[in-house]
DNA sequence: TGGGTAAATTATAATCATTCTAAATAAGCA
DNA sequence: TGCTTATTTAGAATGATTATAATTTACCCA
């Protein structure tokens, strides 16, 4: 059994309830910064936990992402991602193997100027393009 | 008959073949700066031209932004919108009316820095919030 | 100008991520 | 421990997008 102390911790401070699927969606956003989709999270957690269920993932993500634990992303294709990052930062998505990376950029406040009259709720850069191994890969063959 | 020869002299240039709904769905996004959808794009321009299909929309949409004449835009919410403008701009997308507005913003090249060893083909800046109408209507009830 | 060929269009079916629904279960409070 | 309500679950439904295959069209060239 995992220790979901840390993310036990964080659902209380959101004075959310403690529940199993909570416990282990969190837990492996914490773990894996690899910015997966609710697909990709439900099959990294279905074998140590078979009676999960993809609404319940979907619904986990849901709640964690209106709660700000996490963060939702979406990639230029559309497909959903989730971040457990979240202090500001973007994201590089390449278009080879649809790997998410984080990109370290300077505080947007400086550059950005709202529209008059508007609220703004947040702020997201993105880059797309090949990634590092995938550019690697291309020149091999 | 309207007036297609700006969208055919740009399908041209791009050593495109001139085709109907080519020219009626890139003219309706040269006309209109609302940022639609394929579903908007077709349910605007069917009463002039009601033969078209929802997969010429598509087809047509993919084409043009393969050549760059139009821009792809995936709001937050995971839909697809298309921009005829091509020079860089950022977008707002409004969590009410869903309604898609153009953000001036600063050269990104004086801050983005790529990961190394990744190509980059393109750059997004995106900001999420209330537009100004919505903001002024919520003020109202 | 007309014929040939490849590309584009069309209507329809299929896909697939996500959302909805309703019943069963579990959390947390008294 | 029992109660109330939120959450989970499985399965069905949705809806945007993509695939398919037949028809039509654009445009090159004689």
């Amino acid at each position: 059994m995992r220790d979901f102390s840390r993310a036990e911790k964080a659902l209380k401070a959101e004075g959310l309830r403690i529940t199993r699927p909570r416990l282990v969606v969190y837990d492996y956003l914490l773990d894996n910064k690899t910015h997966p989709t609710c697909d990709q999270i439900y099959h990294s957690i279905v074998n140590d936990y078979p009676h999960i269920s993809f609404s319940s993932v979907y619904n986990v993500t849901e709640k964690l992402s209106n709660s700000g634990l996490i963060l939702k992303l979406v990639s230029p294709c559309g497909e959903m991602h989730y971040d457990s990052t979240n202090c500001f930062h973007g994201h590089f998505y390449c278009l080879k193997c649809s790997c998410v990376l984080d990109l370290d950029l300077p505080d947007v406040k400086s550059f950005y100027k709202p529209i008059s009259g508007s609220t703004t709720t947040s702020i997201t850069i993105s880059a797309e393009g090949i990634c590092p191994m995938c550019s690697k890969n291309e020149q091999v063959n």
